[in-house]
DNA sequence: CGAATGATCGGCT
DNA sequence: GCCGATCATTCGA
């Protein structure tokens, strides 16, 4: 396996590195443990001009502020005060732009997920929706803008065995974001077709 | 300084 | 299907 690098990421299309994010492998190594999962279910977010983006506007806050770094940062937040979610900045200096990590499948590490999660059995929900693969990761706000381009990084990317096909890619609008008026229906959520390791289709 | 709210999840009905 | 959890962040006074 090789790391994403960086000509991957700082490519301004968010929607096509959404896309090309799908099928490469999340890595995190916590408190020596090592877990991996496949990137099965991604959303594109794109400022300035995107309603449903942190960054919409210009909008600039301490925040937010990760998103305006250059491509292969990791911006994590929290959300109704319970969950992180991960995201990896793309794009170069000052475009703000990021792919929401959705869902992935387990690879390696799965019984750390799953006393992460307190869970017992390996379902779909152990890491089907952005704040559980989070959990089961590892991954908090404590590592929002870690640069995943340091070799010494805890989080990173490794490429994927193929390219998905076009024709393997669902688009669907994004959920979540019922503020962003005329960007609600922009099918800037992905998925592997088949894969039952995503959540639940809109 | 106070109040509102959110790129969600899981438990209960 | 609905609803409550739980708190950092944001914005306005």
């Amino acid at each position: 396996m090789s790391r994403l690098a960086t000509d991957f990421y700082q490519r301004t299309d968010v929607e096509q590195v959404a896309k090309e994010l799908l099928g490469t492998f999340l890595c995190t190594h916590f408190d020596d443990q090592l877990t991996i999962g496949k990137i099965v279910e991604t959303e594109a977010y794109r400022g300035p001009d995107d309603k449903a983006c942190h960054a919409y506007n210009h909008r600039r806050t301490k925040r937010t502020e990760v998103m305006y770094w250059h491509g292969g940062h990791a911006y994590v937040y929290l959300i109704y005060g319970i969950h992180h979610l991960f995201n990896v900045v793309t794009a170069g200096i000052d475009q703000a732009h990021a792919v929401l990590i959705r869902a992935v499948e387990p690879i390696e590490g799965i019984p750390t997920m799953l006393e992460r999660r307190g869970q017992s059995q390996l379902l779909p929900k152990l890491t089907a929706g952005p704040g559980t693969l989070s959990k089961a990761l590892g991954i908090s706000t404590l590592y929002t803008g870690q640069n995943m381009l340091l070799p010494d990084s805890p989080i990173w990317l490794e490429q994927g065995e193929s390219p998905i096909e076009e024709q393997d890619i669902i688009a669907s609008p994004r959920v979540g974001i019922g503020y962003a008026e005329e960007w609600v229906e922009v099918p800037w959520r992905f998925r592997i077709r088949g894969s039952k390791w995503t959540s639940r289709a809109k």
